[in-house]
DNA sequence: CTTAATGCAAAAACTTTGCAGTAGA
DNA sequence: TCTACTGCAAAGTTTTTGCATTAAG
């Protein structure tokens, strides 16, 4: 589980285990991912209206130094949060029109990656992709609004 | 040239083309590419330090409307603008080490794009690539520093 | 002339930090 | 206890905007 491994990174660094940072790290877990800090602050909030913005900056800066999550920042500019689940490298499908996310895997490009780092001697640790486009319902939308006029 | 093509977007919107929007283009074209704005607006302050700072800002932001600048953000968290040349499409090698930015070409990548949105059912419009790692120069001092020990 | 663009300064939107009080280890 | 963590408020940053003045069409 997630949380142990939190737990053994906060102790081997002497730090100390709140109740906020749990709630914080549970709630950003749960979360679909892809959100701002606003967003999980809110969410976080509504269950514990005590917690305050700067724990929940602190923290999510604390996730990202141990590898737990990752600031993402996509064409609109928000810097968003998402959740590294161990091992899994994932890219993203970016709708344009409704802002939608959605996560893919592809192998092809992990070896693509290494093909164009060998091309430039470069020693890669990792990499980034996003498709920008228009989502199935989106598409489907417009479609529809088409054919009405 | 893409002065031309400026002045030709700028009369179809019945905007201005003034000096200031002039120079700004210049001085960006010319330039390497991935700068943020300060740098953009302290090069044009160089030549003619009457610009305003909110005169870049909104002639970035006409040349992105225009589909010649684009706007990036890298995992540094730095908002870059970086002029567009007509059709060839570039991604990016950024070395975490020396913040040095390579841009490269790859014909795979743009085959593949097209494959994982044909799964998804997605229309693609662009994407966007990143390899974050370490460049043969940085990768080089590393070897020389270990070697010194 | 008419209307968009400029430059300044100020507002807004984010991010980050100092510090006194609080609470884990 | 001892020291890190929290929450608040305040300070930085960066991005945007209002407005009187200037200049392009």
């Amino acid at each position: 589980m997630e949380t142990n491994r939190f737990r053994t990174l906060i102790s081997e660094g002497r730090l100390k285990a709140t109740k906020q940072r749990e709630k914080i790290l549970n709630i950003f877990l749960k979360s679909s991912g892809h959100q701002n800090l606003a967003q999980i602050y809110s969410q976080v909030a509504k269950e514990n209206p005590k917690i305050g913005y700067s724990t929940v900056y602190r923290t999510l800066k604390l996730l990202t130094r141990f590898g737990m999550a990752a600031q993402r920042k996509f064409v609109d500019g928000e810097t968003r949060y998402e959740p590294i689940a161990g091992g899994s490298h994932h890219d993203h499908l970016v709708c344009l029109d409704c802002g939608n996310i959605i996560e893919f895997e592809n192998e092809t490009l992990e070896i693509l990656q290494n093909n164009i780092a060998q091309q430039y001697r470069f020693k890669i640790s990792h990499h980034r992709m996003e498709l920008y486009g228009r989502c199935a319902d989106c598409e489907l939308k417009k479609e529809i609004r088409r054919r009405k006029r």
